[in-house]
DNA sequence: AACCCGCCCAACCGCGATTTT
DNA sequence: GAAAATCGCGGTTGGGCGGGT
């Protein structure tokens, strides 16, 4: 069949968004929650298409979303995450709380494929690029490399360790140093936003149940119903290895309800 | 000061998967 | 079961920005 347009070109606004279009956006979703965003945009007063407003929501207007850059846990999470599942950035981005598959993918290629290239490391294989002969000068970047790479199996028993483990906004002293310092014009803009659109209020969070386990557990389940189904899709990603199952089973799932 | 160039990232596009009719 | 509608994902693009010349 052929593949319908998703939305009328006619009248259609593309590019960058305005804060007027964001409120509307935000206002709209505090209101009515996530339904069928090809409805969105009509019912919103928007001239874009429901694709670019679940996009815009999703990538950028999303309360819970962390700002700025990944941190060095957050980035060798990805390398190892990307070993495992490759370019499957939504898995990749299901594990890591805050942040969306657009903003991995982007890192991926700016920053995180580089470095894994000067390192003499293959981003698509993980393999080293030339097994028999690593440039002499990448045998420090090597070094560091495992190095972050027992820093990242670390990781797990460091997360699943922290009582804030499903908290990120209070988990990483990391991320507290970034709220403070890199505070930049989108911060300050999204401030605006929401500001002038919401009540930072919980409740809020409630309006859609399938979205506020997600939104407020941070990629992990609420309930064990939940935990039981996340769990086979972990294993169906993973296999059956011990990547971060152990430190899961350690895991007071109460607190993931909060 | 003006220009060039590379980097970064928000947004778009196309397509497969899933759901609805 | 087929067709249509919708969703969601991954690849790609293009414009803004900063650094270098």
């Amino acid at each position: 069949m052929g593949r319908q347009p998703c939305c009328d070109k006619l009248g259609v606004k593309k590019g960058p968004w305005t804060v007027e279009e964001d409120k509307k956006l935000v206002n709209f979703i505090l209101t009515h929650g996530q339904c069928c965003w090809r409805a969105v945009p009509k019912l919103a007063g928007l001239r874009r298409c429901g694709k670019s407003c679940r996009l815009r929501w999703t990538n950028y207007l999303r309360p819970d979303l962390k700002r700025g850059l990944l941190t060095e846990d957050e980035e060798q999470l990805v390398i190892d995450l990307h070993a495992r599942l490759g370019n499957r950035w939504s898995k990749i981005a299901a594990r890591l709380p805050g942040r969306t598959d657009n903003e991995i993918k982007n890192h991926w290629n700016t920053h995180i494929k580089k470095k894994l290239i000067k390192m003499g490391i293959d981003p698509l294989t993980h393999e080293p690029l030339n097994k028999e002969a690593t440039p002499q000068h990448n045998q420090d970047d090597r070094h560091d490399l495992e190095v972050n790479h027992e820093e990242s199996q670390k990781l797990c028993s460091h997360v699943s360790s922290s009582d804030n483990s499903n908290a990120p906004t209070e988990n990483s002293s990391t991320d507290e140093s970034r709220s403070t310092s890199d505070l930049g014009d989108d911060d300050l803009l999204m401030n605006y936003i929401w500001s002038e659109t919401i009540f930072l209020d919980d409740s809020f969070w409630n309006i859609s149940p399938e979205t506020s386990g997600s939104y407020s557990n941070f990629g992990l389940p609420s309930s064990e119903d939940n935990f039981d189904q996340w769990l086979l899709d972990y294993k169906k990603d993973f296999g059956d290895e011990d990547f971060g199952l152990g430190c899961l089973s350690n895991m007071d799932m109460n607190s993931g309800t909060h």
